[in-house]
DNA sequence: AACTGAGACAACCGCGTTGTT
DNA sequence: GAACAACGCGGTTGTCTCAGT
C-alpha cells in the first residue's frame, strides 16, 4: 500500500483555513473544476495538500452544502440509516442532499448517539423498575420488538446488543421513533428461545419489501407479521452512489448475515 | 473578570480502494 | 501481476465558543 506523503514533511500549510485561501480555492475550482486535487494547490496557489483543499471544498466550500441546523426530518433519517448502516457516512450522506458525511458523523456523534444513548437508559430503567419482569410483561412489549439488520458484524456501533425494543414515545424534540436497544441477557434469557424473541420472517420478506420499494423512492415502513404481532421495519430504497450496493443485497436476500 | 469544563464542529491522519502505468 | 499515484472514507484530534462557577 503506498500512502501520500505527509503535508507537514512537505511544508505546506496545516490548520484552520483563512477566508483568503477560501477564495482563492473556489475560485480556482469554479474556474478549472477539481480534476486532480493533488495537483489543484500548487496550480492554484495554495500552500496546503490535496487532501486538505478536497475537504475544504467538499465540507464548507461546495455551493450545494446545506448549512444551519438539521431537521427532525434529517435526524430521523440518519438515525434509521445508521441503524441499517453502521458507520457508513457517505452512504448516509447520499440520502441527504446539502449534507456531508463530516457534518452527518459529527451530528451523530454530538446529538443523535447521547439521545438515543438517553432513551435507551430511560427504557432500561424502566424495564428494571418493572420488578421482576414476567414474561407476559414482556409479552406485551413484543409488537414494538424488531430485529434490526445492524446485528450484522460490521455494524460495530451495535454489536453488542442482541436484540431491539422500539419507543415510538419520546426522542424530546422530534417524536420521531427511536430503537432503544437492550441486551438480551439483561432479561430473564434462561427460558427464552429465538421464536420468542424474534419475529418470524417469511423467506420471501427481503425481496418483497425491495419490490415495494421499487415504487416509491420516499422513506417506508414495512410491518413484519407473525403470530404476535406486527414488527415495523424501515426502508429507505432505492440508494444511490454507494447505496446501490446496499440496495442489490437487501433486494438479493444473500445476506447471511441478516438472516432470521 | 478569570477560570474551567463541556459541547460543537472543522480539520487531520491513516488506511483501504481504485485506476494507471 | 507489481508498483505506484490518487482518491475517498471513517476514526480521531484540535480548536473555538459558551455556559457555569
Amino acid at each position: 500500500m503506498v500512502r501520500a506523503p505527509c503535508c507537514d514533511k512537505m511544508g505546506l500549510k496545516k490548520g484552520p483555513w483563512t477566508r483568503e485561501e477560501d477564495q482563492i480555492l473556489v475560485s480556482y475550482i469554479n474556474k478549472h473544476g477539481h480534476g486532480n486535487w493533488r495537483a489543484l494547490p500548487k496550480q492554484a496557489g495554495l500552500l496546503r495538500c490535496g487532501k486538505s483543499c478536497r475537504l475544504r471544498w467538499i465540507n464548507y466550500l461546495r455551493p450545494d452544502i446545506k448549512r444551519g441546523n438539521f431537521t427532525a426530518e434529517e435526524e430521523e433519517t440518519i438515525i434509521k440509516l445508521h441503524d441499517m448502516l453502521g458507520s457508513r457516512w457517505s452512504a448516509i450522506a447520499a440520502k441527504l442532499p446539502g449534507r456531508t458525511d463530516n457534518e452527518i458523523k459529527n451530528v451523530w456523534h454530538t446529538h443523535l448517539k447521547k439521545r438515543l444513548q438517553k432513551t435507551n437508559d430511560q427504557a432500561h430503567q424502566a424495564i428494571l423498575n418493572s420488578g421482576s419482569k414476567t414474561r407476559g410483561s414482556i409479552n406485551n412489549n413484543k409488537a414494538s420488538i424488531k430485529r434490526s439488520v445492524s446485528n450484522s458484524s460490521t455494524l460495530t456501533s451495535q454489536s453488542e446488543a442482541t436484540s431491539f425494543i422500539t419507543s415510538s414515545s419520546t426522542s424530546s424534540d422530534c417524536g420521531q421513533s427511536v430503537k432503544v436497544d437492550i441486551k438480551r441477557e439483561d432479561i430473564d434469557s434462561s427460558s427464552l428461545d429465538e421464536s420468542y424473541w424474534l419475529p418470524q420472517i417469511d423467506e420471501s420478506f427481503w425481496t418483497e419489501a425491495a419490490m415495494e420499494d421499487d415504487n416509491n423512492s420516499s422513506s417506508t415502513i414495512n410491518n413484519i407479521q407473525n403470530n404476535d404481532g406486527i414488527f415495523p421495519v424501515y426502508h429507505q430504497y432505492p440508494f444511490d452512489d454507494g447505496m446501490d450496493f446496499w440496495y442489490d443485497v437487501f433486494r438479493s436476500g444473500d445476506f447471511p448475515e441478516l438472516t432470521f
